[in-house]
DNA sequence: ATGAAAGCGCTAACAG
DNA sequence: CTGTTAGCGCTTTCAT
C-alpha cells in the first residue's frame, strides 16, 4: 500500500493532455464531451486508480446530495422502512442518506439536527413534530427543505408527511367496542419521552371518554422503546392490577407480542379471555398464533412519499403540498 | 426565511473585529484562545445564526470525521445491534457513521463502496469477507482502515471483527446431536447471495458428516433474508418432504419463529415432535413460546470493538491486532 | 494569543 | 466541444 498523495483531476488531465476541466465534465454524466476524450479520461483515471473527491466538489459546487434523517432507533422496523423507502427513492437520483438516532430524545435530536446541518445537507427530515425551541429555531433557519413525519404537527415547520397516532388509535378503539368490548386497557412507555407512543396514548384515553367508558387502565410500560419484555411484564402487571380487563392495547406490535406471551405462559386465552390490539403491523403480528390486530402505518410509503416531496421541492415545484397517510386498522383473531 | 447567504466565519470576524483565523480558533476545542474572544465569537455566531461548514472544513483539512460502513439490510436487528455499536463508540469521539445497505448482494456492495470511498471516509467498514474482485481492489487502495466484519475472512483486505458462521453452527449440530437428534434439517437461502448464510449451511453439513448423519435435508427458504413467513413456509416444505424430521437449524431466529408458528397452527409439537434452533439471538426467540435454543453472535459487541479498533488504528497504534469473537450457544426450550 | 497569506480539489462562469 | 480564470469557506503554516 503505497502512501503518496492520491491522484487528482490535475493528475488525470496531465496525463491525457486536457484540461481540468475536461476531466471534471468527463466525470458528470450530462456534459457536453466527446465520446473518445472521455474514454481516454476514464482510462486514465483507472489506471491512476483515481477517486473522485466529493468535499472538494461539495465546496465549490454548494451542493452535498446529502438528505440528512433522523429518527429515533435504527433497531426498528417501522422506522427502517421508512429510510429504505426514502433511501431507495432518492438514492437513484445521486443523494445519500445521512442518518441519526435521536434515541426517543428530543434533547438529543436537537444535538443531532445541528450536527447534520454542519454537513449541509439538501433536505432535512425529521421523525414527529415536537421538538425543542432550539430544534426548531434551527430548523428553520436551515434555508433546506424540512420534513417532519410521522406525526401531523400542529404547527409544521416546513411540510409533513405523516398520520394522526391519536386517531389512528381511535380507529382501534372504536373497533374493540364494536366487537363489544368495555374494560379496555393501554399498555404504553413513558409519556414523556415518545412523543408519538404518547399521541396514542392520548388518542386512547380521549376515544374511551367519547364512548363513555372509563379510560384509567394505563399500564406504564418502561422507557421507551417497549421492548417484547416489558410488554409481557406489563401485561403481568395489568392481570394482577385490573384482572377484569376485557381487552389490551398495545403501544406497538412488539410490546403486544410480549404481552401475547405472557399469557401464553399464564394459559390465558386471546382473544377468549382478553384481547389485544397493537400497533405498526410489524411481521410478527401477522405470523403469530394468534395473529395480532394492528394498524398498519405504511411506514414504507411515508419514506416514499417523502422522498418524492424532497425532489419535487429541490426541482423548485410549486404545486407540493403536505401529505396526510391513512393508516389502516388490520383486525386478526387476537381480537376477534 | 430570508434568502441571503448563509453568514461564513468572515462575517463573524468583520462582526468582532478579529481575523478569521481566531474565529476558526474558537470553533475548535483546544486551540489557544482567549477566553473572553472567544465568548464574543461565540455569541456574534449565534447572533447571525452561524452554522458551521463541514465542507470547506473537510476539504482544507483532509479529513472528513466520516466513517462509511455497509451492512446488508438496515431493517434487521443482529446489524442494527453492530452499528449501534459503532456508532456509540465513535460518536463521541466526534466521528459520524456513512451507512449503506448493500441488500445482501456484493455487486452493490461493490457501487455502494465506491460510492462511499468518494465521500472520504477515514475508515470504511463492511459485513462479511466476501467481495467482487473489484470491490476488493477498491478498498486495497483506499489508504484508510479497512474493517470486515461478522467473519473470518480467508484473506483478510486489512483488519476483521468477526466469527466463523460455520464453526457457531457446528456447535448447535453438536448441542441437537448430544440431545440424541439424528434427523437433522436445514433451512436457509440462496446460497450465492448470503455469504454468511451460506457458511452456516456448509458448517451444518459438514458437521453432520463428521458425526456421520445424512446432510442431505436443506430446505431452501427464498431469497435473503429469509422472512418469519418464509421460515414458515419452509417449514411446510419440510414437514411434507422429511416427515421423519426430529430437529431443523434455521439460518436465523426468524425464520426459526415463523417456521415454529407454522408447528403451531398445524399442532406439531414443539420440542415434542420436532426440535428447533435459531441463529442471532434475536429478542423474539426470547421471549417466544417455546422460547428458540439459537446462537448468540455478540452484534453489539462486533460494532463495538470495531469502533475501538478504528479509534486505535486512527491514531497510529501498532498494538493493534484482529478480533475473534466468540459466538455463544443459548439452549432454550425449543430443544430440549 | 492573534494575524496574513496561501491553497485544499473541484467546478461556475465565461470565452472561444 | 474545450480551455481559462477565479473562488467555494475553511485551516495549514508561518509570522509576530
Amino acid at each position: 500500500m503505497k502512501n503518496d498523495k492520491a491522484p487528482t483531476m490535475a493528475d488525470i488531465a496531465r496525463k491525457t493532455g486536457v484540461s481540468p476541466m475536461t476531466v471534471s465534465r468527463a466525470f458528470k454524466s450530462g456534459s457536453m464531451i466527446n465520446k473518445d476524450t472521455r474514454d481516454a479520461i476514464l482510462k486514465a483515471a483507472e489506471d491512476l486508480g483515481y477517486v473522485f473527491d466529493s468535499t472538494a466538489s461539495n465546496l465549490r459546487s454548494q451542493k452535498t446530495d446529502f438528505i440528512a434523517v433522523t429518527i429515533p432507533s435504527i433497531n426498528n422496523a417501522n422506522f427502517a422502512d421508512t429510510v429504505g423507502g426514502l433511501s431507495e427513492t432518492l438514492s437513484v437520483h445521486g443523494f445519500q442518506i445521512l442518518l441519526g438516532y435521536t434515541n426517543y430524545d428530543t434533547e438529543e435530536e436537537e444535538r443531532l439536527i445541528e450536527q447534520l446541518l454542519r454537513r449541509k445537507p439538501q433536505a432535512i427530515v425529521v421523525t414527529g413534530g415536537k421538538h425543542t425551541p432550539r430544534a426548531r429555531k434551527l430548523l428553520e433557519n436551515a434555508n433546506v427543505p424540512v420534513i417532519e413525519t410521522w406525526d401531523v404537527p400542529a404547527e409544521p415547520i416546513g411540510h409533513f408527511v405523516g398520520f394522526s397516532n391519536a386517531n389512528a388509535v381511535r380507529a382501534m378503539v372504536d373497533h374493540f367496542v364494536a366487537v363489544g368490548y368495555t374494560r379496555i386497557a393501554f399498555i404504553g412507555g413513558d409519556a414523556s419521552r415518545d412523543t408519538r407512543g404518547s399521541d396514542r396514548r392520548l388518542g386512547f384515553i380521549a376515544a374511551l371518554r367519547d364512548h363513555g367508558l372509563d379510560a384509567s387502565r394505563l399500564i406504564h410500560g418502561g422507557v421507551p422503546p417497549i421492548s417484547m419484555r416489558e410488554g409481557a411484564n406489563a401485561m403481568a402487571r395489568l392481570l394482577a392490577e385490573y384482572p377484569d380487563t376485557e381487552a389490551v392495547i398495545c403501544v406497538s406490535d412488539l410490546s403486544a407480542f410480549g404481552a401475547l406471551t405472557e399469557c401464553q405462559r399464564r394459559g390465558v386465552a386471546v382473544p377468549g379471555r382478553i384481547a389485544i390490539g397493537g400497533f405498526g403491523d410489524y411481521e410478527i403480528g401477522g405470523i403469530s398464533v394468534p395473529a395480532l390486530t394492528t394498524i398498519n402505518a405504511r411506514a414504507r410509503q411515508i419514506g416514499e412519499r417523502t422522498g418524492q416531496l424532497i425532489l419535487d421541492l429541490l426541482q423548485d415545484r410549486q404545486d407540493v403540498s403536505d401529505i396526510t397517510i391513512e393508516p389502516e386498522l388490520i383486525v386478526r383473531e387476537s381480537s376477534r
